[in-house]
DNA sequence: GTGAAGGGCCAC
DNA sequence: AAACGTGGCCCTTCAC
């Protein structure tokens, strides 16, 4: 494929070429960079096509700080602008790139990545890249070769060159292949919404979160001490078991692994169950001291390998801070996931949230939707009773509970309000009979009499789940309220598979629309704050943080709250929306 | 040494 | 007869 491109070197090349460049109404987008990670590496060249002609700008020809280069304003202006539209392939990373080293944000974008796992709708196996995508919708194959190319050399190659042209050009055909398919299969609306939250996406990357390393240490300290008792007392108490075997003393046995732990509690007398996860071995921590004991050498261990030193690794050495990696559509449901590290795990408790805290004289703003799955839930299944435990008072639990049971709101007792809750939460995912009775220590008989209490109480509840599950089964499709698809693909004959996929099928439009409601408040919110203190530092699934100057803290607070609001009476009309908002130096509650 | 699979557990 | 959805990441085990 020949490309036509003019290379810019000078400042009225630049404000001829983003003359003619903004009276497009899309262009191609792209960047070259000499590292992965913006705080570390140089942005070398910025590409626009239209298809027939490509732009390339050396930035390394207008100075060592470009966002503070007055001869860039045209090319800041066009990069920013809502239009052209620009089309760029996992636009979060020009995005972080242009925002750190030009000083704008990137405008119109639409988003060849994003699109592409919008439209495969969770099939797994179809690939993402660029090369893949531009083979899977325009049918042309393209050369990445250039992509790891050294783009720190002074002069770039003219193959640098045709491929970094090229690379822009292919967007444009790929954008029109994709809005049509967009358009067919009636994604349009979940595209804009995706697009539309890459920017605060990549400005909170960018931002990263506060780490409080001592805080951190202190707590590895300590649970090192503790762990290494209970280690040893673990082993003594395992050695009674397989001392026999050796005659240097006391055998070790390794602690993390599986089948040795299995043996040895077998050779105790302890009845293991086939897995020895904790939900199953709890039940016997009150028989088998020895149980007690590895449920809480797990508990330790985990908080040191899993939340221990290697949090410290991912503190930038240049901001000090983490940046973690948020991908937008981590899940086909649409929820983000994050990892490097994953700040969407954190332990609850306030030992580890409270490491995470604002920079000196900022402060955090913690927010976060109140039930919002089950809120959307009682919206799409329109059943009154479930709708009104939401208007009737602060608790909704102990509402449903006093429905369900039959008794007066003051009468609920604790029993009622937590088998309420379990059944609250577990509708949304399809719980059944056999678990319910597991989790509650009822009886079988008596978890399918409070199943059926409890769908008998919401008539319309029981019939929307039915009748969601019998459509995903059918038809394979399940859709969120903004229009997000998703292919279930399940062989028939399998009834175990059957049955997931119709839970999935189920749960999706539930656990999706929440992800679109929490993006629809991301760029409400970016909109909303872009000229204030406020920077996003992370989100997990239902809850927002965002650190701002202490003396706004009361304001931003307002403000994310009536944004976070908005975005969901934007998709959920019957019941109302709640958010719970901190102000607090620490994220935690 | 590396990588994949399986078990386990953290979050929502 | 079925067995509660989505992620990331740790460790062990096993194959290459």
């Amino acid at each position: 494929m020949e490309v036509f491109f003019e290379l810019i070197k000078d400042e009225s090349s630049l404000r001829a070429a983003c003359e003619q460049l903004s009276k497009e109404p899309v262009l191609g987008f792209d960047t070259e960079t000499t590292a992965l990670d913006p705080y570390l590496g140089e942005l070398r060249l910025v590409q626009f096509s239209t298809g027939k002609r490509s732009v390339i700008i050396d930035l390394r020809l207008f100075g060592d700080d470009p966002s503070s280069n007055p001869a860039l304003v045209p090319l800041r202006s066009l990069i920013a602008a809502e239009t052209p539209v620009k089309v760029a392939h996992n636009s979060k990373f020009d995005a972080k790139w242009v925002r750190h080293h030009l000083g704008c944000e990137l405008g119109g974008i639409f988003d060849s990545y994003l699109a592409s796992l919008l439209i495969a709708a969770g099939e797994s196996e179809r690939r993402h890249s660029l090369a893949d995508v531009v083979q899977f919708f325009v049918g042309t194959e393209l050369d990445k070769s250039q992509q790891v190319s050294d783009w720190s050399a002074n002069e770039l190659s003219q193959v640098q060159l045709e491929y970094a042209a090229r690379d822009a050009a292919i967007l444009l055909p790929l954008y029109s292949q994709m809005t049509e398919r967009l358009k067919a299969d009636d994604l349009t609306r979940v595209a804009e919404l995706e697009f539309k939250a890459v920017m605060p996406v990549a400005q909170m990357e960018l931002t990263g979160f506060f780490l409080d390393q001592d805080r951190w240490k202190e707590n590895i300290t300590r649970t090192k001490a503790d762990r290494d008792v209970i280690a040893d007392e673990l082993q003594e108490m395992l050695a009674a078991g397989v001392s026999q075997v050796s005659l240097f003393g006391r055998s070790e046995i390794n602690l993390d692994s599986q089948a040795q732990v299995h043996d040895a509690l077998t050779n105790l007398g302890v009845p293991v169950p086939e897995s020895t996860r904790a939900s199953q071995l709890e039940p016997l921590a009150e028989g088998f001291p020895v149980v007690a004991k590895l449920l809480e050498y797990r508990t330790l261990q985990k908080a040191l390998t899993s939340f221990g030193e290697n949090y410290l690794e991912f503190i930038h050495p240049k901001t000090g801070r983490v940046h973690s990696d948020f991908r937008q559509i981590g899940a086909p449901t649409g929820r983000f996931s994050c990892s490097n590290p994953n700040l969407q795990q954190i332990p609850h408790e306030t030992a580890y949230r409270r490491c995470f805290r604002a920079g000196d004289g900022r402060t955090l703003v913690v927010a976060d939707y109140s039930q919002i799955e089950l809120r959307i839930l009682a919206d799409f299944s329109g059943d009154k009773n479930f709708i009104g435990a939401f208007e009737n008072g602060a608790d909704f639990h102990a509402a449903a509970a006093a429905q369900v049971f039959k008794v007066k709101a003051e009468d609920v007792s604790p029993d009622q309000r937590s088998f309420a809750k379990r059944l609250n939460f577990g509708v949304v995912y399809g719980l059944g009979a056999a678990r319910f009775a597991a989790m509650t220590g009822l009886s079988q008989a008596e978890a399918e009499g409070t199943l059926r209490r409890y769908f008998a109480t919401y008539p319309d509840l029981d019939g929307y789940l039915r009748k969601s599950g019998d459509s995903a089964l059918r038809t394979r499709l399940a859709r969120t309220a903004s229009g997000r698809l998703l292919k279930i693909r399940f062989d028939e004959n399998d009834r175990a598979a059957a049955g997931s996929a119709k839970r999935f099928g189920t749960n999706m439009p539930i656990q999706g629309t929440s992800a679109d409601i929490l993006k629809r408040a991301l760029s409400l919110i970016h909109e909303e704050l872009r000229e204030t203190s406020a920077r996003l530092v992370n989100i997990v699934h239902d809850e927002i943080v965002l650190e701002c100057d202490e003396a706004d803290a009361d304001e931003i607070s307002q403000k994310l709250r009536n944004a976070m609001v908005a975005a969901g009476r934007e998709y959920i009309k019957a019941v109302p929306i709640d958010v719970e908002v901190a102000i607090s130096k620490e994220w935690a509650k």
